[in-house]
RNA sequence: CGCGGGGUGGAGCAGCCCGGUAGCUCGUCAGGCUCAUAACCUGAAGGUCCCUGGUUCAAAUCCAGGCCCCGCAACCA
């Protein structure tokens, strides 16, 4: 049947990383979210099955204690957390296909298999440790935590030397392994710098074993080892895991068969290997080091790409919540709309570099490239279609072809090589060349006398066009904006299949829809004034 | 010798890996147009590409040295 083959074939699976939350949402976490929703939307845009996934990382001290803070469970509490940020992704437009908690049983019993597989197979020991302890804290202190003086700051309270047993994963064993792998898959790490990152680091360290558990009688907020019940799971280990464990809950074959969690279970959708993991620069660490060592010990294949992102400067400065230097992407969506926020994003920076968020720039772009630019264009289009006649399309025309279809491919090829900001640049290249095009050909003056009707149904024709093809391939980008473009076409349809960018796709006698702006300018002075 | 990022016309950036007319956006100035969200189009001015030295026929780009700026406790992508 149909269905089955769906089912057998390999889909594009991407992740983000999932968000500690004990916290607020923040323009990174907004950042991330939409970028790798763009990618995904590209996926399904040119036919892919697509799934993404994002999620919460809800185990470990600091929820323990903000729960206990406030006299509530600690489920309770991450419970009215995760609806939050649950709404904040959805109110991006992200379009993500599942959300993993770390609290939820399909993740805790997934997790579970994978210990007690490699305990099975002798990847852990057990060995004390000998430290600093910090009994108002609950936390081990490290050398760095203490003063200039030698001493550990008052805050932290009585301070004692504790031995500890745990539990350790043996990664040194791999790290050879490692960096032959780096070096043998490039596009493995992305961008090229992180990767040269990761192996200068790789070359010059000899990697600690992971010490992956936690004594659970001093931290209780956490999944237990399987084959010791008197310690919970690392949050690290906890957490990278959902890549894995939330494909496998769901019948992947691949990971239950490597896992041994399928048993009795029907057989899911094909996603691991996960094709992009989207992650920020400080975590590279955990996910190019640990993450595949983890999984080479499971004796499951890596991921085919770590995207790393940069982080976001506010005025040139570190977003500090304590000075108030900070961006509220919810903020500024309910200010100026969710499209104009994803677009100023992905068209700030590209993938990789830190950026810097200005308002001045935000305004700037949002008035320049998207009122001035693509909402002017759609404006006087429409408006010089209906007004000379009567918003009947005329017969097709192709002098925009070719200009359309190279912002088609180029946008496509930056796509696929994660290079979303070029992707917007050569849309925008057509955006350009129409209004460029309305000025050299002037169908306002050929409106004026009736011998150049001929020549003037042309130049509406490729405006029009030019305009619906727009919407396609702004899909992934803005896809608010491009349902609102083709709906002031008056198609039915959603423009959300990239095969729809085929020149040609309005037919004559179609009738189009009234204008409307799609980014009113901001900076009007004030009435009255 | 801690690690990393960066210093390019007024502002913000690309180019540097794979040396050879220094490109983009905004701003400024001048012209054009009037379909359109006072939007659009064309042109111009404006740069010792941080400094010094080296390699080279040729360096923003490669090499060496130096100066300056920004991140690297925690929240956190």
């Amino acid at each position: 049947m149909d269905q089955t083959v769906r089912c057998m074939s390999k889909r594009f699976y991407l992740t983000t990383a999932i968000d500690y939350v004990n916290g607020q949402p923040h323009l990174g976490h907004a950042y991330e979210k939409i970028i790798t929703d763009v990618m995904a939307r590209a996926q399904r845009s040119a036919g892919a099955e697509v799934f993404f996934l994002t999620g919460a990382d809800e185990h470990g001290q600091k929820v323990q204690q903000a729960a206990h803070a406030e006299g509530r469970a600690a489920q309770e509490y991450c419970d009215g957390l995760a609806a939050t940020w649950q709404a904040f992704v959805a109110r991006l437009d992200v379009t993500n296909d599942d959300y993993v908690r770390t609290t939820q049983p399909r993740h805790k019993e997934v997790v579970q298999a994978i210990l007690s597989k490699l305990y099975a197979e002798g990847q852990f020991y057990k060995a004390p440790y000998r430290g600093f302890y910090s009994t108002k804290e609950e936390t081990f202190l490290t050398e760095k935590d203490r003063r200039p003086d030698g001493n550990f700051d008052p805050s932290y309270g009585e301070v004692v030397e504790l031995v500890e047993e745990n539990y350790y994963f043996k990664l040194k064993d791999h790290q050879q392994w490692l960096i032959d792998y780096i070096e043998s898959h490039p596009d493995f790490i992305f961008p090229e710098n992180r990767k040269n990152e990761v192996l200068g680091f790789l070359k010059n360290n000899t990697l600690e074993d992971l010490c992956i558990s936690r004594p659970s009688s001093r931290l209780s907020w956490g999944i237990p080892l399987p084959f010791d019940p008197t310690y919970v799971t690392y949050v690290w280990f906890d957490a990278l895991s959902n890549y894995v464990t939330l494909p496998a809950a769901l019948g992947d074959p691949l990971l239950c068969k490597a896992l041994g969690c399928g048993a009795g279970k029907p057989v899911g959708p094909e996603l691991w290997p996960a094709d992009k993991q989207v992650i920020g620069k400080d975590i590279v660490k955990f996910h190019a080091v640990y993450w595949p060592i983890m999984l080479k010990a499971m004796g499951v294949p890596l991921p085919k790409q770590l995207v790393v992102h940069g982080w976001w400067q506010k005025d040139g400065q570190k977003m500090s919540k304590s000075t108030g230097n900070v961006v509220d992407p919810l903020a500024v969506v309910n200010e100026w709309g969710v499209d104009a926020f994803r677009y100023y994003v992905v068209r700030e920076l590209a993938i990789g570099p830190d950026g810097n968020w200005t308002d001045a720039g935000f305004s700037a772009r949002y008035h320049a490239e998207l009122a001035n630019g693509l909402g002017n264009l759609l404006n006087r289009s429409l408006s010089m279609l209906n007004r000379y006649r009567k918003g009947v399309v005329p017969q097709p025309s192709s002098e925009l072809a070719k200009d359309a279809e190279k912002a088609a491919a180029e946008s496509w090829a930056a796509i696929e090589k994660n290079e979303l900001q070029d992707a917007l640049v050569s849309i925008w290249g057509l955006v350009n060349r129409a209004n460029q095009y309305v000025d050299q050909t002037a169908p306002f003056k050929m409106a004026k006398d009736p011998a150049q009707s001929a020549r003037l149904d042309e130049v509406l024709y490729n405006l029009a066009e030019s305009c619906r093809i727009l919407a396609v391939l702004l899909w992934p980008f803005i896809p608010g904006t491009s349902a609102r473009i083709y709906a002031q076409l008056n198609l039915k349809t959603t423009p959300d299949k990239r095969s729809e960018a085929q020149w040609g796709g309005l037919v004559a006698g179609h009738v189009i829809g009234a204008p409307e702006a799609l980014f009113p300018r901001r900076d009007q002075p004030a009435a009255g004034k």
